[in-house]
DNA sequence: ACGGTATATGCAAACGTTTGCATACAGGAG
DNA sequence: CTCCTGTATGCAAACGTTTGCATATACCGT
């Protein structure tokens, strides 16, 4: 079908070989070559269009420029945030990223690791599905560079890891609500089962204890978001406050608020963790509490960057701080502030 | 770094040739192999884990199994959904998709197609910069198989292109507001210079015939949706209806009404083209046009595929039909129905 | 006994690269 | 006049596959 000019076609019209060819093209050192070839060179592979084959290259020895990425949820801006960063790091290195959503389903893991194998990338970025960390094994035992991201790698130790600061976020968004002076609070949340998720509740309840914190669980996904805190809301309707552990369920459930004819920041004070980017609004933001999803990113892209160039990696874990942004979704009513 | 195994260690292994190792592992005919020798290949496999190596198999000219998608936008669930459609139909048959921004900035975008071809890719999905056609010019020289997604290629012609009913979600739009009464109209539009876009306002206003449509054009983002919505909104007062013509500009747009106090499907009627996921509530839904968005990528990359096989493909364009979902966010106010 | 065919396996070339080694001709020092 | 060093280039092996060709044995019909 199509057909690509190679090196020996470059060489034909340069009047030389093709290993002068790759010298020249790559401007390796260690080998002389005139001003006149290296130029009649370089206007052959221009006049050609040619292009390299990096799978061949990579058969040498050479980088395959290809990055897989294992994401759960395409649709999570948490996670597409990360591959803009990732992105961000290694295009302008010639990188190309692979970029694959598990649906977190440790089967369809299963096989995009052996795909991405087979494609011979030069390192993995992966946040683990749901139970699925043992899939990961066979990466190690190749030898294949790997960061992991935001989920910890359960059964494995040694792997490079990059998370939010799950409990400071959580700790962050319920001291927020205290000194706002609530009391009585409803904590939307998700019953993942990985312990490192599930401890923004308790740097919530840490934060505001003391107070009444009465705790829903949600699915992941905005409708089970909303029903879940219908459901809260109706049950507690001496709750001053709501406060979402993720930024999904929120997106749904702040809707049950315009359906109620509840006013935000008026009648229910509302935060959450995450970056609400589905409510832009002139002048009536949500507080919340920023992951630093991007700088997450640009981190774990960084360390799986330098593995590749053999550069030493000082720490295993890194911790992305995470920041308070206050907006006018919650109501002082009577705290210190 | 990392060490594989090649059909080398497996043939050894199994005490055979790698000429037969591999007839076994890809089950090639043509060949006589004993019962007894496949399995102990098979087996041998196994044990060592082999994993083949598609970059040097590309070589001998099977199949790279990888394509290359281009989307001008990565936070827009337009292209997400097409990438996820594509994803479904490309991954069942082992290939992997390389899906890759290009900003909507050429520059950017003449890069990711050097860095796609480098990688030999059996296949591109592309959804071409604005103002950037010119950078296909080299897909189509080395003869690799592409197909065009939602935007046209200006200055080419004869290449698969599958799109949405641009004029066909306006006129249902605009007529769906035309039937329940409406007869003052604001239309949220963006001036993208890409006439096939723009023929949205066209069918919006050929089926609102004999109405006042006041036209805004915003920003490709909810922020410009925002400001310039507000901005109508207030300059208009006497009209009755809003209708969004791009899904991201609506996203921001409806915090307007909130802002201002104004009910949706009460003091003002609003729809949209797009799918607003972003406004999950139980019983108070947004009219809208559904794009098809899915099926657009699944035909596209179904497309792609059998272009790949080598199979004809009678059409080389595809419009895709579009839905008008009927929700609670227009109001009849003396319609036909 | 002989040719034919079905079964079973090995050998080696080729794909497009990279790179170590060999070759060749200068000019300068001894 | 030789030897060395610097400059300039070609040759061929290797990477991990795929596949056409060659080889070898067994069994069958004549």
């Amino acid at each position: 079908m199509s057909r690509f000019v190679t090196l020996k076609d470059v060489a034909e019209r340069a009047g030389t070989t093709i290993g002068t060819v790759s010298y020249v093209l790559n401007d390796r050192k260690g080998r002389y070559i005139s001003q006149e070839l290296r130029a009649k060179v370089l206007a052959a592979a221009e006049e050609l269009n040619y292009i390299k084959c990096n799978g061949a290259s990579s058969l040498k020895g050479m980088d395959r420029r290809l990055i897989g990425i294992l994401i759960p949820q395409y649709e999570n801006q948490f996670f597409t945030r990360i591959c803009v960063a990732a992105e961000e790091v290694f295009a302008s290195h010639g990188y190309d990223l692979i970029i694959c959503d598990t649906f977190d389903n440790p089967e369809r893991e299963k096989g995009i690791i052996h795909r991405l194998l087979s494609q011979r990338v030069d390192g993995l970025i992966v946040t683990p599905s749901l139970k699925g960390s043992e899939n990961t094994r066979i990466v190690r035992d190749v030898g294949l560079n790997m960061v992991v991201v935001d989920r910890p790698l359960e059964g494995f130790d040694g792997y490079y890891w990059v998370t939010a600061d799950n409990y400071g976020c959580g700790y962050a968004g319920g001291m927020d609500l205290y000194r706002h002076g609530h009391r009585s609070l409803i904590y939307i949340g998700w019953a993942s089962g990985i312990s490192e998720l599930e401890s923004r509740e308790r740097g919530f309840r840490d934060a505001c204890s003391g107070c009444e914190v009465f705790t829903y669980n949600a699915g992941f996904s905005a409708k089970s978001g909303y029903e879940t805190t219908m459901r809260a809301v109706k049950e507690h309707p001496e709750a001053t406050a709501v406060f979402f552990g993720f930024n999904v369920q929120a997106q749904g459930g702040v809707n049950v608020f315009r359906d109620l004819g509840l006013r935000i920041g008026e009648d229910i004070s509302v935060s959450l963790i995450g970056s609400p980017e589905w409510s832009y609004t002139g002048n009536n933001d949500f507080t919340h509490v920023h992951m630093g999803d991007y700088e997450i990113g640009k981190k774990a892209a960084g360390i799986l960057f330098d593995l590749i160039r053999g550069k030493e990696v000082p720490s295993k874990r890194v911790i992305q701080e995470c920041t308070l942004i206050g907006g006018t979704s919650v109501k002082n009513i009577g705290g210190i502030e």
